[in-house]
Formats: structure tokens, sequence, C-alpha cells
DNA sequence: CGGGAGATTGAGCCCCGTCAAAAACAGTGG
DNA sequence: CCACTGTTTTTGACGGGGCTCAATCTCCCG
């Protein structure tokens, strides 16, 4: 593991909270790859993310991994149906998340809902995604996805590696990187390095997604 | 589209209502792969089956179909984070469905989060069926699931056609049928018809599903 | 008994996973 | 600034699981 200076942020740099945070807790920073909630501990807290970003994901007994959602700056996680969690939740990258404790009150919050709603449709709507599409379709989704998320630029960072959107999409490390390979042959994207991309061909990837 | 007799259900054929019904509704009665709601429809209304059984699906442009969840008897199906629907909602064979006004006091009872996040937890679950298990465990762990939810008995009725598992699973009909045939030369069920499974070997189908 | 929808079975192929190696990149210390 | 090391990404060769296409079978109902 490697280590990481902990700083306090600067307000300007930090989401505006949607509820009260703990009072006179620090935004934790959590370092590259720890974990945030693991599975079989206590659920009741909610997350959001101030900036950096956060996967949650189950394990199989044989190490298969599914990541269910990717979590980015502003987004809120940490729903469950159960009293304990039923996934991991871990930094990409170094990441500053708010904790939110689930009082009655805020579970009654007009906020509450409809973000527990988004993380339920982002979840059927990826079922399509797994269950009927294939490796070319799925890493446009994913990448269109991931633009809007971001704005609607056309430039866009991935903080996630490979193997996260391998797992995320229900395919290899090998097979995305064949795909972005192709689509850069296609003249769809550009890479500046492993991270950063260049949506060229947006009306492309979108159709092929579709 | 074959013709049915509408008919009365007696008031003991009924699963217990969670909340009030519309006021001097009978309770609907829909034909087999008749619409309960279709996609971009206004939403606003929850549903509860109360017998037989429905599938909530989307499309794509080329007619490729992705089953996200099937809802049996007692089921409350529905929830959406936009104000139109997402999705198709059919019935599977004769249905029964309530329908429940969503009203803000509805929306606040403490009956409805937790319904709204098992709804949420299932699809999570099944994002890792599609994302990363095989043919068989595929169709085991829909086997082990149906299962449970008629009571955790060895026997288990099907209300739907293998088109529909296919689609549910992710798979074709005829991967379907292959594995269920693996199956039983396996020893693991026993087939009554196309219908109706006698489950031999849970123990097996768990353990593959996990 | 006949007709039709649904289910099963078979043959062949292709997409994507597996295994392996090379290349690109990041970090560390000299 | 560069050499060294470990990690991530890319690329290649190959095989297999599941899809496609097609034929047959089963099960209902009339």
């Amino acid at each position: 593991m490697t280590t990481h200076t902990m700083r306090e942020f600067s307000a300007r740099e930090l989401h505006k909270p949607l509820f009260p945070t703990v009072i006179g807790q620090p935004i934790p920073f959590y370092p590259s790859g720890t974990e945030i909630y693991s599975q079989g501990e206590k659920a009741g807290n909610l997350f959001q993310v101030q900036f950096g970003c956060v996967r949650v994901y189950r394990l199989m007994a044989d190490g298969r991994r599914q990541i269910s959602a990717f979590h980015m700056s502003g987004d809120v996680f940490g729903f469950e149906a159960e009293a304990t969690h039923q996934f991991f939740a871990e930094a990409i990258g170094g990441t500053g998340v708010r904790k939110i404790l689930l009082t009655p009150e805020i579970a009654a919050s007009p906020m509450f809902l409809p973000l527990a709603l988004q993380t339920m449709s982002r979840a059927q709507q990826h079922l399509l995604v797994l269950g009927r599409q294939n490796a070319a379709e799925r890493v446009a989704a994913f990448l269109v996805d991931m633009a809007e998320r971001q704005g609607g630029l056309d430039h866009l960072d991935l903080p996630m590696p490979r193997g996260d959107i391998g797992d995320y999409l229900g395919l290899t490390i090998e097979t995305v990187s064949r795909i972005f390979t192709k689509f850069r042959q296609m003249g769809f994207i550009q890479l500046e390095g492993s991270r950063e991309v260049e949506i060229l061909n947006r009306q492309s990837l979108q159709g092929m997604s579709e």
C-alpha cells in the first residue's frame, strides 16, 4: 500500500452537502484502494463522494468480481435493503467521502427517496447492458455514460483502471483494451495515456449503445 | 390474442392489501400477454400482484429484450426514478394486479421504502448473475431463486415460457433448454411437462450459483 | 386426429475468454 | 537525469461456451 498524506480540504473544493454532516468530523480521505465499507458490515449510513471515485462490488467465492456501480463527485451511495451491507465499497484513487448518518429524519427527507430510486434505476439500466449487449456496445455505453456524468464534454477522465471497467461491464481486461483500440482505429475516440479519452465521434458511440 | 373471460375473484383468493386499493375498482384481471404499463407512459402508480406473474422488461431498437424482473403473488412493482415508465410490464398467463395510487401518504408510509429498496437489491443481485456467471450458473441461480420465492419447497411452477427465462438470464431459449436437459441428466431436477420442476438435488444447484 | 405454439436437439460458427508475451507507464533511488 | 522495478495496458494465438440456423419433438386444444 502506498502512503498518502492526510490533508484538510478547503470548502470550495467540496460538494455542497445534501444532508448535514456528522458534526466535528473532517471529511474523511480514503487513499487509493482503501475500503469504505465491506460486505457483512452493519449498514445504516449513507456516503457522498466529494472528489475522486468509488467502486461498489460483489465477490464470488472463486474471486470473480462484479462492480455494480461507480460513484463520482456528488453521488450518494450506501443504500441497502438489509441491515448489513451486501457489497464492498472502495476508493479508486484518493477519494473524499462524506458520511451521512442515516437518521429517520433523513430517511423521510424529500431528497432521500429520489436518490435511492436513482441507484435502482442505474442498476436496472445496467442489466440491459450486461444481459443483451456485446463487448463493443458495452464499452460504448460506458463511455457515453461517463461523458454524460462528467458534464457532457467530449473530454473525459477515467479514474478507474481497465480491470475495473471490465468487472463493471462483465468483460475481461483484455477485451476492454481491444475495444478501446478498435474504437481508436475507427476514429471514434482518441487516447491520451490510458486514463484520458477524447470523444471524436459521439454519434457513433451513442448509436452503438442504444 | 386469445379471448378470456373477465370474472370477479373472491376475497380469499387475493393477497392481503399492503395499501388501500382505489375505491370501487374491482381487481383488474390481465389476460396472458396483456400490457400493464408501457415505456414512456406516465408513472405514478404502484402495482401489487394478486395471483399469476408479471414480467418487467426493456427493449432495444432491434428487438433484443432484457427482462429485469419477474413479479409473483404479493410482490409490489412499478417503482420509477423518472416521471415516466422506463419499462414495459406485461402479464404472463392470466394475472390479477391491484393498482395502488401513489399518494404522498403512501410514499411516506413505512412499507414503501423497504419495497423500493428490495427492487433495487434484486436488480443488483442480478447484475452479478448477468455479468459474471456462465449459463449453467445462471439457470441454477434462477431455479434456486424461484424455489425460495415459492416457499422453499422442492416442487416449483415456472409460470413463464423458456423465452422469458432466456431474456431474464441473458441467454437464448436454446441454451436455457439445453441446461435444463443437462440438469435433468445429472439428476439435479426432474421435469413434469415444461412448466413444472422437481428439485432433486438442491445442494448442487445452490453450490453452483454461489 | 390434426394443427400450432412451445420446447428440445443437432451442426456449425464466432465472439470473447484464457494464456502468454511484449510494451508502456509510474515510482524510487542513485 | 537515468537505470531499475513493478504495475498496468496492449497485443497475439488459440480454444471453447454460447449463439445461429434448422429440424424434430412434445404438449395442448379443438
